[in-house]
Parts: C-alpha cells; sequence; structure tokens
DNA sequence: GCATCAATCGCTCAAAGGGGGTATTTTACT
DNA sequence: AGTAAAATACCCCCTTTGAGCGATTGATGC
C-alpha cells in the first residue's frame, strides 16, 4: 500500500516502555522506529539530524522537560509532528504542550493499535488527542457567564482597541461622561480598578 | 451489554440526510434516535421537553444558526452534550461553536460507524473531532514569534495584573524610571499606544 | 405599583500615564 | 573585536484616568 514508511522517534525515560512501544511500532507495517532516547538532551542533539517524521514524547523526562523539548525542537524543525505522550492530564501539561507546538496529546493508557492509528493521523494533518484531553480543550472555549450589559461590552471592546474615553464617545455617539460611568460600571462588575486589569480579565473570561 | 441506550435527536434542514442518518442511528444497537427536526425553533421548542442524551446539530440551518440554537438549548439545559455535524469547517464556525458549548465538532464526511463511536465518545464524556478540526483547535494555541524580552514579558504581566508603574518597580527591585522604559519599548514593540491596547494583543498573540 | 438595573449626563481633583528625549552597563552574537 | 540588543536610570511636559460625588429616564421583573 504505501510505498514509505513513517519515520518515528521516541523520547521516553522509562526503559521498559521505550523498549516496548519501539518494538511494537517498528514491527508494524508502514511504520519504523529507529531512534529512541531516554532523555531530552539526547533527543535534541540527535533528531535534527535524523530522518524522523514523528516524535512520541513524554513529559515527565530527568533533565530538561518534555514541554521543554518539544520548544526546541520545534524551533529548529518546524514541520517536525511532536505528540505528547504522557501520564500528566492537567490542564496546565495540556495547554503548555499545545502552546510550544505539540501536533497530539495522547494518555499513556492508549493501546497499541490506536497508538499506530493515531501515529498515522498525525502524519495525516490530524491531531489525535485522548478523549479527556479533547474535553479539557473544548471546555476552555465555554464563557462561564458574561456579567456585562451589551453596552459595557461594546465599550470595553474599543478600550481594548486602544482608544480613549473621548474616541469612543464619538464612536458610540455618547457623552465621554457616559463612557466613563460604563468604564466605572465594569470595572465595579469585574472587580478591577483599572483598564489594564479589566481587559485582562475580560479576555481571560471570553467576554470580549 | 448496556441497558440503556443513549438516546438522541438530530437537527438537520436538509431532509435526506436528515433520514438517512435517523435511520442509520435508531438501527443500531445500543442507539436509539426517535426525534428528528428540521430547523432550530421546533428543536427549541421540543428538546428540553424530551428525555435525549446527545443532539447532532447542523450549522447552515434556515431560521437560527445551529450556533445560536447551541447556545440557547445549553442555556436551558446544561448537561446535554451537542454534536455539531457539518459541512461547515471555517474557524469561525468551530471557534464559536466550542465557545457556546458545543461538546464535539464533526465535519459531514464522518462515515456513520465512526459517528457511532463518537455518539458513544460524547456520552462517556469524551469531545470527538475531526483530524481537520483537531488541527485547527490546536494551532490556535500555537505562538507565532514573540518580539518581547524576558523582562518586558515580565512587567507586561504585572500590568495585566492591575499593577501600576511603581507597584511592578517595586516587584521587581528596579527603579520606576527603568519600567516606565520597559514600557514604552513594550508599546514600540507592539505598536500600541496605551495599557489597554498593548495587553490586548499580547493575550491575542499568546505572549502572555 | 415598586424595585432594580441599564443607560444616559454632569462635576472636581489628585494621581497615573504617555511622548519626547539621553545615557550607561551588561549580555549576546558574530 | 565590534555591534546589537537588553536592561538599567533619569529628565520634562502635558494628557488621561480613576475615585468620589450626584442625577434622570426607561425597561424589566415580581
Amino acid at each position: 500500500m504505501s510505498l514509505e514508511s513513517i519515520h518515528i522517534a521516541i523520547v521516553e525515560d522509562d526503559n521498559e516502555i521505550r523498549q516496548t512501544l519501539t518494538l511494537i511500532i517498528d514491527g508494524s507495517q508502514g511504520f519504523s522506529c529507529k531512534y529512541a532516547f531516554p532523555d531530552g538532551e539526547s533527543a535534541m542533539a540527535s533528531i535534527p539530524n535524523l530522518p524522523v517524521d514523528v516524535v512520541l514524547m513524554d513529559i515527565d523526562l530527568p533533565g530538561m522537560s518534555g514541554i521543554e523539548v518539544t520548544k526546541q525542537l520545534k524551533k529548529k524543525c518546524p514541520d517536525l509532528d511532536i505528540i505528547m505522550l504522557t501520564v500528566q492530564s492537567d490542564d496546565d501539561s495540556i495547554f503548555e504542550s499545545l502552546c510550544v507546538g505539540a501536533s497530539g496529546y495522547l494518555l499513556k493508557d492508549t493501546n497499541p493499535a490506536d497508538l499506530l492509528v493515531h501515529i498515522k493521523e498525525v502524519f495525516d494533518g490530524g491531531s489525535p488527542m485522548s478523549s479527556q484531553v479533547a474535553r479539557r480543550i473544548i471546555n476552555s472555549f465555554r464563557i462561564i457567564d458574561n456579567p456585562l450589559s451589551e453596552r459595557e461590552t461594546e465599550v470595553l471592546k474599543m478600550l481594548s482597541k486602544g482608544l480613549n474615553y473621548k474616541e469612543v464617545a464619538e464612536e458610540v455617539f455618547l457623552s465621554p461622561h457616559t463612557v466613563k460611568t460604563h468604564i466605572k460600571n465594569i470595572y465595579s462588575k469585574l472587580h478591577v480598578n483599572n483598564r489594564a486589569e479589566a481587559i485582562y480579565k475580560a479576555i481571560k473570561q471570553k467576554l470580549i
């Protein structure tokens, strides 16, 4: 079917897991796994010079973390696909990994057959993730609740674009005094005392 | 295996697709699909009173859009799982859907067998999405490039917490003059003229 | 019918912010 | 060795902002 195998590298400190994964993957039709590293430093040194398509990356490594390795590797090889394969399922690990350029995020309870499917998915431009991970990511988009009125939201959006009292007032055909009142109400609803904090909170809560 | 079927409702204006889907799903072991609606209004009116676990929602509907329907439905039934099933694969459709509370996002080229698997996934707390959709979402986390130095980033983060010149200066053991200089440099690098806009841009570009 | 809230407009004043400069030292890259 | 960038510190001047006040009108809800 495929003329070329997908070339995979593994970065994983646990000897047993690393060896098992290597054997399973390399033994499967269409997949080749000739490189495995027990730490980030050695992976960083070698992978950029190897013909590798996809990296399976653990997060909890001795020395530099898998997230840091991912960041550095993506800087050197932007087209390399890196799948995090880890037990860490906390939000921080997930979001940091995605921010530094991971293309997928799987938990270690993924069974070997699925793992191969997911590697293929990444290779084809997809982004496999364990269902719990996907739910975390999706939930991060949810709007909790919006205490601001429409007018207030409108004003806040303009502030975020850098407009001042007067400019906002002109834009929405209001007196600058009214704009000021709206802003004061915004601050009070968001429990902040200035513009910078208001915009920060508003964005974090997806209000603007 | 399972004592209870998963109860599904469909919102889809195309008669053929709606009927085909209904038949396929309702004919499958462990799945029940007794409700199907050709528009958002009728779905809104009925679904809150029906024993439904999962809704398959089209986006392009006559009258209110599937996204609007999702928003309203989730307000009334926060625990209802809604999977968008649509041809729309633009970023706006995807992100708006997730923001209003969709639990999954599948493209209409998903084959029926996979669809059933994905319905089960949602029912079990997962968030199925087509691989292209997943890649879009994951890419939205990527940092494009960061023109700010570490110090500048540190200062900007403090500004976003509502601190002023003096407070930042005390926090990082610097002269307020220096803090001001950093801030001026931040403005210049981000091409903005004030704090509000700086924080807005910085967050949008994932710099803080 | 009464309360609540959004939306509107107004005032004063001290504090903070932003634009324009200049300049030294340290670090980093080549 | 030389240049560039980052980090540090300081000056003047004017604008903007936020706090603390008060007030009216029109919806919306109970």
